[in-house]
DNA sequence: TTTCGTATACCTAGTGGTGGGTATCTGCTG
DNA sequence: CAGCAGATACCCACCACTAGGTATACGAAA
């Protein structure tokens, strides 16, 4: 795994391959530069764009074709979840890896669901990242290993408890944003009852009792 | 400021000058790899040591002496502010500049007052990251756009509304744990009345109006 | 010492959230 | 088509939180 030779010595015989295209997302420029940096040692890979939102990835991507997409999965305008859907459908044959800082296991399903091939966490190392990259491109999944652990520890539990539907998703950002029952009924066009019983549904579907709850919810699923 | 040429020859007649010692310290392993990497081509700065927790920099501060300390502000064990505290009575020379994700006027004002020399954004690019380190090693202290932008913001408001007293913080933390009012009184052996007042006052101070105002004000400042 | 901040305590009204129901309409799926 | 899930809507009782007050005691700072 370590032979760079042909690398390091442009005058070895052996045949370089293509290096494969990364599109590389983050908000965060910083990190970006790094991975980029410590990427352009990598004989197999080349981080050939980079954007800090998901709109910007996604006109990147109509223009160019890449071989691999690493994001993140909190970026400004879209989600994470957004972004790889909408991008199965401009690359379909792009692999996709997540990297994010948060091992939420509901939030891995469901991007697992959504097509993903690869999860990593932000503590994890460099090293960990080119695994995962080179996993991918021979079409075989990665994920970090505290988020397989955290994978199979959900399988014990009888599940499914927790997802929101759409609307209550939409209620719950409201709540968030400390409108009350009736402001949000007056911004949804809704009655004030309907409000009502959304915030029931979700305080019986998360298991919160009130308000506070709520909002630890949704500070942990990253509706905030 | 681009001329490394003494750098890029080693024959150069030019005398390098003695690399500043880093300390990197930030619990999303990716990025110190990052980060390290890219200084590594820096002339004037080399990332002496990493840690992905406050304790194990302070560790490492007790047996080693660092010209900087380039630190997250969101930590496992210890906050950033509590690091910078303990680090700046264990190495009371070392620059220290924040490299967080969260442009929250208040860590801010509160980190400058702990004596950091520089406050950047993780969305801010590398190069600022080695403006900043330039700016500090020349005692100056280095705020990324944004932030000096928010303080001058701020300056406009008359006020220190902000500081909760010890009282306060811990009945917010109750607050946060879904305990009611009646229940926080219990287990604090005070009338619910007080309890009441506090969160008034809290209330008050925070600019809140409501619970889920009050839980996201303890989210953005660590009290959860 | 006087003042200030903090913590303590109480009152009254009013607002809003919680928990128990029931019920209709829509669209999807077996 | 029947069944189910989701979104909509209403009712009522209860209780928790919010928003005005006022007031006392204590220790630290000016």
């Amino acid at each position: 795994m370590s032979d760079k030779s042909w690398f390091k010595n442009p005058f070895s015989r052996a045949t370089p391959m293509i290096k494969r295209s990364i599109l590389l997302v983050d908000d965060h420029r910083i990190l970006l530069d790094g991975v980029k940096n410590l990427l352009s040692e990598s004989p197999d890979f080349e981080v050939k764009d980079t954007a800090t939102s998901g709109k910007e990835a996604l006109q990147l991507m109509k223009s160019n074709e890449y071989d691999i997409m690493v994001t993140d999965y909190e970026l400004p305008e879209l989600t994470g979840l957004e972004l790889i859907r909408a991008a199965k459908s401009v690359l379909p044959d792009m692999k996709m890896i997540v990297l994010s800082m948060h091992d939420d296991p509901a939030v891995v399903k469901e991007l697992l669901r959504a097509g993903i091939h690869g999860y990593i966490l932000k503590k994890d190392t460099h090293k960990t990242l080119v695994d995962a990259l080179h996993k991918v491109v021979a079409n075989r999944r990665f994920l970090s290993d505290e988020i397989s652990d955290l994978l199979i520890q959900m399988a014990d539990e009888p599940e499914e408890k927790g997802v929101l539907t759409t609307r209550e998703v939409e209620i719950l950002r409201l709540v968030a944003k400390e409108y009350s029952s009736r402001q949000i009924a007056e911004i949804l066009f809704i009655s004030e009852r309907t409000v009502e019983t959304h915030r029931k549904n979700i305080l019986k579907k998360t298991g919160a009792t009130n308000l506070v709850g709520l909002i630890k919810y949704a500070y942990a699923n990253n509706l905030i």
